[in-house]
DNA sequence: ATAGTTTATCGTTTTTTTACGATAACGAAT
DNA sequence: ATTCGTTATCGTAAAAAAACGATAAACTAT
């Protein structure tokens, strides 16, 4: 890829387009919308929880999370034995404000 | 990939997951973030001008908007010898109101 | 200390994505 | 008919993502 992130953005255009396009990739894999949506249903579950919903092996639910988790749209802390899960709604309110936004941009030259 | 789209979707659960995770991965780049912002900054214009505001090949730019337009949320038109692009509002629309619904998923079970 | 449960990480393979140059296709204008 | 400007597609290479099994790490409980 190359270095998008030197490039001087446009006056009126925010600067965040690499995070907003970390969380857009995030979200863009329909299990780990499913683990999101599946997090929000039962607001907290262990990984094992999620492990068990998904036709997936545990390492790839684990890797999906740890995504998730880096683009910070998820939480985890460790809970017993077990890690248990999260979504962090602050950064979900963020993103989807930011969803806003951006598509309402207009054009606003002069 | 597993077999995702087999397995019964949850009962409150919308079903487009597919169609969500799709268009997220679209948004999921920096250069096509770059690419919807120019697009509704300007409102319209040909994929030249695109390719003049990127570090990238033409080629390069061009399967970036394939892409968008493949997600919906771009379309093209021929316009004499060049093709105009521009955002499909609707469909952004669409999304942003998709993904208002999704971070607002709360537990109402019972 | 040992055994059991849970999850992250490692190593690997397959697939997809990203990027490029070169070429083809298409329409406009000479 | 030829040339020019514009964009898509092809072929390819490099990088990243997705998936798995096996193993290690960490905490509980016996």
């Amino acid at each position: 890829m190359a270095d998008l992130k030197n490039i001087p953005s446009a006056p009126g255009t925010r600067q965040n387009d690499e995070a907003l396009a970390l969380m857009c990739k995030a979200l863009g894999h329909p299990a780990r919308i499913r683990i999101m949506r599946h997090l929000l249903a039962v607001d907290r579950c262990i990984c094992g929880e999620i492990v068990s919903i998904l036709p997936l092996a545990q390492s790839t639910v684990s890797q999906h999370l740890k995504l998730l988790k880096k683009a910070g749209l998820v939480k985890g802390e460790v809970e017993g034995p077990a890690i248990c899960y999260c979504v962090d709604k602050e950064r979900l309110a963020l993103f989807r404000e930011q969803i806003a936004d951006f598509s309402r941009q207009q054009d606003f030259r002069g």
